[in-house]
DNA sequence: CGCGTTTATCCGAAATCCCGGACAAACTGG
DNA sequence: CCAGTTTGTCCGGGATTTCGGATAAACGCG
């Protein structure tokens, strides 16, 4: 589960306030005064969510929101806002805002609200990756020789044992259910060095 | 992306409300009146997310919230309840819920808030079938002799070369990069017969 | 039916592989 | 430091594989 919550907010007070709130949860804060400060923090993998005010002196949180969606359209954004501004803050849920809280609002309907935001982005993470891994996966290359594949099997088996057995030749031989000097052979015949699994 | 939408709600006049909203939205509510009717439609693979009253003539929502979790931990439910309920609603968030709205709620607001928890319900089914599939595809047997693994990997690319090939031999092996023969030996060893491969 | 193609099997020789034995070098741990 | 173990390499012969050639049987099609 991920713990990092980018926090732009400009008033010092209350960017204290929030910080050990979510620090007290086990949470991890990353507090910034101003967006521009933040921009850098904001990629499309970043690993947490963010929290900003939506009324700052120099930017707007929409921008941040708008920044952010750009980056990544799965990446929550929650806002801050005052009373005043719930109306616009209502739009921006509409604008892909994962949620808004109103000031003053309570520490643990804070905490509630980020943590949920948080396991969302964790399996939009684990998601992604699981993809990736899926896709890399499944293309098997269903050509070339025979003869090719088939070595290339058979390095990536005996590789594996001997990593498995710490570039041990003779356990790993073992382990492969085959003499030790048949190893030593189809070792040579296909390049590879013992040593090369062994510096651990 | 989900759309269903399991509907607990006793008053007649609020679920018809609800439930239109919903429809505008292009969500698909699933309408009744009670717990008990709707606990057959809570699964752990229930493709969708509940939205339940908190407060009901026979079944509390917070036994609709129970029950769900004790079938599925990531499967949302948010509860609507009234104003006097509000610190029963914060607790039940801390308790696995969702979200809750306080009534009257905004229109505007429960979609909002239920297209979020679709959402979340998507990527969380995805997760696991993803993870399946991924269990299912990287347990390679990294168990038993070098020949052996090797010839069942010889066997899986012949087999998969005839199927490419309708169960001709000699295309098969021109596929393979190896004399039509030598093939014809490897099936042999393999107990291989291409008339499997042909019937098609 | 008759002819060309494809399949399936047998043969034999050259190439390759498997595997035990042997041994020096390198490593290991009392 | 030294005895015991492990590593890496070489050897050699028996087993296996490869692969072209040959051939009979089966198939496909006009």
């Amino acid at each position: 589960m991920l713990r990092k919550v980018l926090l732009i907010e400009d008033d010092p007070v209350l960017r204290a306030s929030i910080e050990q709130t979510l620090t007290l949860q086990d949470l991890e804060p990353m507090p910034t005064n101003a967006f521009t400060l933040a921009r850098r923090s904001i990629r499309s993998n970043f690993r947490g969510v963010i929290l900003s005010d939506i009324r700052m002196p120099d930017k707007d949180g929409f921008e941040v929101l708008q920044f952010a969606k750009s980056k990544d359209t799965e990446l929550p954004v929650m806002l801050l806002t005052g009373h005043s501004d719930i109306p616009t803050a209502m739009r921006a849920v509409r604008d892909g805002a994962y949620e808004y809280l109103e000031k003053p609002f309570d520490p643990q309907r804070l905490v509630d609200v980020v943590t949920r935001a948080l396991e969302h982005r964790t399996v939009v993470l684990e998601n992604r990756a699981m993809r990736e891994e899926l896709d890399q996966d499944s293309p098997e290359d269903e050509t070339g020789s025979l003869t090719e594949r088939l070595k290339a099997h058979e390095r990536q088996i005996i590789e594996q044992a001997l990593l498995a057995e710490g570039g041990r030749v003779a356990a790993a031989a073992d382990r492969l259910g085959i003499p030790r000097n048949t190893l030593y052979d189809r070792m040579t015949k296909l390049q590879i060095v013992a040593k090369a699994f062994r510096k651990a």
